[in-house]
RNA sequence: GGGCCCAUAGCUCAACGGGUUAGAGCGCCUGGCUUAUAACCGGGAGGUUCCGGGUUCGGGUCCCGGUGGGCCUACCA
């Protein structure tokens, strides 16, 4: 008779959850479910305490989404959903920027030629299907994430609705004397004859230049000056300040001579071959670098440092002194600049306030005149000098004109080195024709940072000044948060205030106007009579009320009612006879806007937002100009918080200085990838929708929850394969508490009530403990604290919690603690799902589907609440468990030596059997331990650690997984002695125990629960 | 060139206002189990906290200076 089989008496592990995730394939039909059960709109009307109000920076509308986007969509979704499932309402409208030159360029780079045969409407529709079909691309995409929002809705600033709202926050800037009209240098194309963005721009980095020192004379006035400080300078030896320039095209247009107040100058006196001396003013710490430029250190013509009174003097002192041009009949002042380097260049600055941005600062200080002989194809125009003009350069591309132009200095012996000296270096670039750009002063709208305000709130004071301030205000507000342990607010993290900060402080007038197609027109009227621009408030909502119902497009209307009626110009009182406006609004205005346009207005929404989070390249763009907008608008910036992530990069070997290799962070180059991908590397992980379709976007999601975003993240294969692997992990300790709770509705914590094992409860404690780090974490957007927390929480859990009460669940039948251990595994794999629900909502999703529906269970995860566990906390069990676990560690070092020990012995058994055909292992018997619950064990526990256990002394073998145990209640030094258990272990239980019958082969324990299964169970009749 | 930031185990990260022997998860090595089995359990190795100074009784933590890296910015005029 053979013995018994006894598994169907047990409660083994069983269900359908797999180990095996296969995201990829059924992400998608998640996400068909959700959509089809309209998942997201019935999360939005679930019952709420508060409106979160997540505003989205709109994602440029143009080519598929890349890393940036992936890791800033993936937290943004984070926040969206722990939000959500803490109990508030958010409410997350996608948007999309869709305006601008890039998406012009690539209908442009599409259409070729016949782009010029279009009208300006007829380009606008084409770049609005080329915006609406990346919107399309991007939306899938983002979708696919698993992001949440109104995707049916979204907003996008080529929306009629968005682009009324665009002009709308344009007359507030009008209302509050902000806008005003100038000439200011821009980054210039000549050959695609436009203005070129910072995003539109690449860099050469082997450019060459031409490059001059040229002498500015100063006349008899800065001689008899000088001649104060310098009383051994020869009367008629002539005096110049020498200036070196890469740009001598920029000439033409030189307005002053900028010097540092605090560097040092001298006076190099330098002796002809004639018996002349001229006299050169140059910066003290450049003198000797221009002597070897200019070829002066030959013996004979070697200059002399002119002494003084003292050896040199500060730029201060030049105050007031007056050089002349070196060709034209004009005069160059002496104007003091900061931005002047003592390590390049002779420490006095050809100065063109028309040619270059620093130069056009200091020309507005200076009162200079902004020139700019220059046209749209970059050829000089009628307005040149007459000196230069007499040149025949007039028509000629600047560059062109180079040559001419130091040919002409060196014949009027004002070019200090010689013609044809280059330098090589970094020059800017047009991305699309590669040419080399110019700086040219152009007419332009600006909003000025410095000017009091009109009306609204903050009368009087500058939009720098307020914008500072609401800086400030979110700094302290962050501060104060902290201080109180609150939620996360206002810059997170809180170095974001320095970056804003700086970059407010220093940043020039905000130029609005762009001369390109596509975007919100700038709605002003110029007279054709005395030649004003018109653009008031009411002119702009005029306008905007007109985009409202027939879109931006209206400007381009010649029939659209762009004139209110009645208008007459501002100035000359005309009543028509006006042009419109040429130039479209900067896109940064119009994502700016964006809370205007869609948070303001929305009732579901409001002012301002609670929270604004993109990469910290926004500090520059979105957080910048929004704020400029809300302090326009409403006297206040728009967010309550800005959270910032840093950048993905690539995680690469390199070589240190001290010879080490140190993995570093470099950032992603598409060449760098490309490279790669044709020295045959496998490159799909730098592409994140391969990443998607070979791994799913769980693992994207776990890769960003597992990172710090604050700072740059980098990517790697090594770092995926790492993500996949703690996922498993993850997946497979939530896989076996489903398994242990087999889809059966077991009891809560609550019913199981006084029943409730220490035990247990001591795990239930650390759950709540969880549920509360994880809460806290995600008020502080500290999304990779909850991974950390929860894997280690379920890490810990498979390695005591669930081995240890594994005796019990596959053996005891319905015992007390069974019931216990059952309702608090039920319990953690229920708060889990829900915890990790806003990282991994598919992965949760499909534990949530694993789990039988008790009543008022909503049917996704993402609809359940924030556990709500409430077990008060006994600290006397937290010191039990220290105690058993200090012993089980004692028990399992007396053990392992005879299980390895054995382990060995049968590995030696194994590969002799081989030899000598051996069959039996030597080791003795008696002596055998395969597994802990084979073994015997005898320890010494201090009175003091007994009575700390004792809650938990009734399961105490069980928490070691012994078979047997025997303790002995002694202080002194503890003694462990392992041995091999009983003769015979149970054959059900397989405890190597004292109390097994041999007749049945059964312990006690299970003798009693067999008999219980059999008295539920009649055997059938026969067999 | 300027502003801001980062650097702790092979990887991702901890270490409350300076305070025991710098921890965890994953990986790695190793042994076991075969009732979580492409799983699980035990044991183990692995750190000059980037480098150099300083303050301190005491520095991963604070200060200064480097090195490497990132973002932003800048017509090296």
């Amino acid at each position: 008779m053979s013995a018994r089989d006894f598994k169907a008496t047990l409660r083994l592990p069983e269900g359908a959850f797999s180990m095996k995730a296969d995201l990829a394939k059924r992400e998608p039909q998640w996400l068909d479910r959700w959509n089809k059960a309209g998942l997201y709109r019935a999360m939005l009307e679930r019952p709420s305490e508060k409106t979160f109000v997540f505003h989205d920076g709109p994602p440029y509308a143009n080519g598929n989404l890349h890393y940036g986007h992936v890791l800033n969509n993936t937290l943004k979704d984070f926040v969206t959903r722990c939000r959500t499932i803490l109990g508030e309402r958010v409410k997350f409208i996608p948007g999309w920027d869709c305006h601008g030159l890039p998406i012009e360029q690539n209908v442009e780079r599409a259409l070729g030629p016949k782009m010029r045969e279009l009208t300006p409407m007829q380009r606008r529709a084409k770049c609005r299907d080329e915006a609406q079909k990346w919107v399309d691309a991007q939306s899938a995409q983002r979708q696919r994430l698993g992001m949440l929002g109104t995707w049916d809705a979204p907003y996008l600033t080529m929306q009629p609705a968005f682009e009324a709202r665009v002009l709308e926050a344009l007359a507030a800037f009008v209302d509050r004397g902000l806008v005003y009209r100038g000439l200011k240098p821009v980054w210039w194309s000549s050959a695609e004859r436009t203005a070129l963005a910072e995003s539109e721009l690449e860099y050469e980095d082997d450019h060459k230049s031409p490059s001059v020192y040229v002498r500015f004379r100063g006349d008899h006035a800065v001689s008899d000056k000088l001649r104060e400080r310098f009383p051994t300078l020869r009367e008629g030896g002539p005096v110049s300040a020498v200036i070196w320039t890469t740009t001598p095209w920029t000439l033409p247009a030189n307005r002053a001579l900028a010097v540092h107040p605090e560097l040092e100058y001298v006076l190099l006196e330098r002796s002809k071959r004639d018996g002349s001396v001229e006299y050169l003013l140059v910066a003290e710490p450049l003198a000797k670098s221009v002597i070897a430029a200019c070829g002066w250190n030959t013996p004979e013509l070697l200059p002399r440092t002119m002494h003084g009174a003292g050896s040199a003097f500060v730029g201060k002192e030049l105050e007031g002194l007056v050089f002349s041009h070196p060709f034209e009949e004009r005069r160059s002042p002496i104007v003091f600049a900061d931005y002047v380097e003592s390590t390049a260049g002779t420490g006095i600055v050809h100065t063109a306030p028309g040619h270059g941005r620093e130069d056009y600062n200091t020309g507005v200080k200076y009162g200079l005149e902004v020139y700019s002989p220059v046209d749209d194809a970059g050829e000089f125009t009628e307005e040149l000098g007459p000196v230069a003009k007499s040149w025949g350069i007039v028509g000629k591309h600047v560059f062109a004109a180079n040559p001419v132009i130091s040919a002409k200095l060196e014949e009027l012996g004002v070019l200090c080195n010689a013609d044809g000296a280059f330098i090589v270096h970094r020059y800017p670039i047009s991305w699309r024709s590669k040419k080399p750009l110019l700086t040219r002063a152009t007419v332009q709208w600006f909003i000025a940072m410095d000017e009091p305000m009109k009306g609204g709130v903050n009368p009087g004071k500058t939009l720098r000044e307020v914008s500072l301030e609401e800086i400030d205000r979110l700094a302290k507000d962050g501060a104060l948060a902290q201080e109180q342990g609150a939620e996360a607010r206002g810059w997170v993290p809180a170095w974001g205030r320095e970056r804003i900060h700086g970059m407010m402080f220093a940043r020039p007038d905000w130029c609005i106007s762009r001369q390109r197609a596509w975007g919100v027109p700038i709605p002003a009227l110029h007279c054709e009579h005395c030649g004003h621009p018109n653009l008031s408030s009411a002119l702009v909502r005029h306008v905007a009320k007109l985009f409202a119902s027939q879109g931006a497009d209206a400007w381009y209307d010649e029939n659209a009612p762009v004139v209110p009626e009645g208008f007459c110009c501002e100035k000359c009182g005309a009543t028509h006879g006006f042009t419109r406006d040429a130039s479209i609004l900067d896109v940064w205005f119009e994502s700016g806007s964006s809370f205007y346009a869609v948070c303001a207005s929305d009732p579901d929404l409001g002012f301002p937002c609670d929270l604004y989070l993109e990469g910290s390249d926004q500090h520059r763009g979105w957080f910048h100009s929004s704020l400029l907008v809300g302090v326009a608008t409403h006297g206040q910036a728009p967010y309550k918080t800005v959270a910032t992530a840093g950048f993905v990069g690539e995680k690469v070997q390199v070589a240190q200085p001290d010879g080490k290799m140190k993995t570093v962070l470099k950032a992603m180059s598409k060449s760098d990838i490309e490279k790669k991908r044709q020295g045959g590397e496998d490159v799909s992980v730098y592409d994140p929708q391969k990443v998607i379709a070979a791994d799913g976007a769980e693992i994207l999601r776990l890769w960003v929850a597992s990172n710090d975003y604050t700072d740059d993240i980098g990517l790697s294969k090594a770092a995926f394969d790492q993500v996949k692997e703690s996922y498993r992990s993850i997946r497979n300790v939530l896989r076996f508490l489903l398994q242990v709770v087999r889809g059966e509705v077991v009891e809560t914590v609550a019913e199981v009530g006084a029943a409730l094992q220490p035990i247990d409860r001591w795990q239930q404690q650390k759950l709540v403990a969880l549920v509360a780090r994880c809460e806290s974490a995600y008020r502080h957007f500290d999304f990779r604290a909850v991974v950390a927390a929860v894997s280690e929480f379920l890490s810990d859990a498979s390695g005591f919690y669930l081995d240890v009460s594994k005796d019990w669940l596959y053996n005891d039948y319905k015992s007390d603690r069974v019931r216990s251990t059952l309702a608090v595994c039920d319990a953690m794999v229920r708060s889990i799902a829900v915890i990790l629900a806003p990282i991994l909502p598919f992965t949760t999703e499909d534990v949530w589907d694993h789990l039988p529906r008790r009543k008022d269970d909503p049917t996704s995860v993402h609809l359940c609440m924030w556990p709500k566990l409430s077990c008060e906390h006994d600290s006397t069990l937290d010191d039990a468990v220290r105690v058993v676990r200090e012993l089980r560690d004692r028990a399992n070092l007396a053990i392992e030596p005879v299980v390895s020990a054995w382990g060995a012995e049968k590995k030696a058994a194994q590969q002799e059997k081989r030899v000598a055909g051996e069959d039996e292992v030597r080791w003795p018997e008696s002596a055998r331990i395969d597994h802990p619950r084979d073994a015997d064990v005898e320890l010494d526990v201090s009175e003091g650690d007994a009575s700390i256990l004792r809650p938990l002394t009734g399961v105490l073998a069980e928490c070691l997984l012994l078979g047997a145990l025997t303790v002995n209640v002694r202080d002194g030094v503890p003694r462990t002695r392992a041995v091999r258990g009983a003769k015979s272990a149970c054959v059900r239980c397989r405890r190597r125990i004292r109390d097994v019958d041999s007749a049945s082969g059964l312990c006690v324990r299970c003798s009693t629960a067999v008999a219980r299964w059999d008295a539920e169970h009649p055997a059938p009749s026969a067999g």
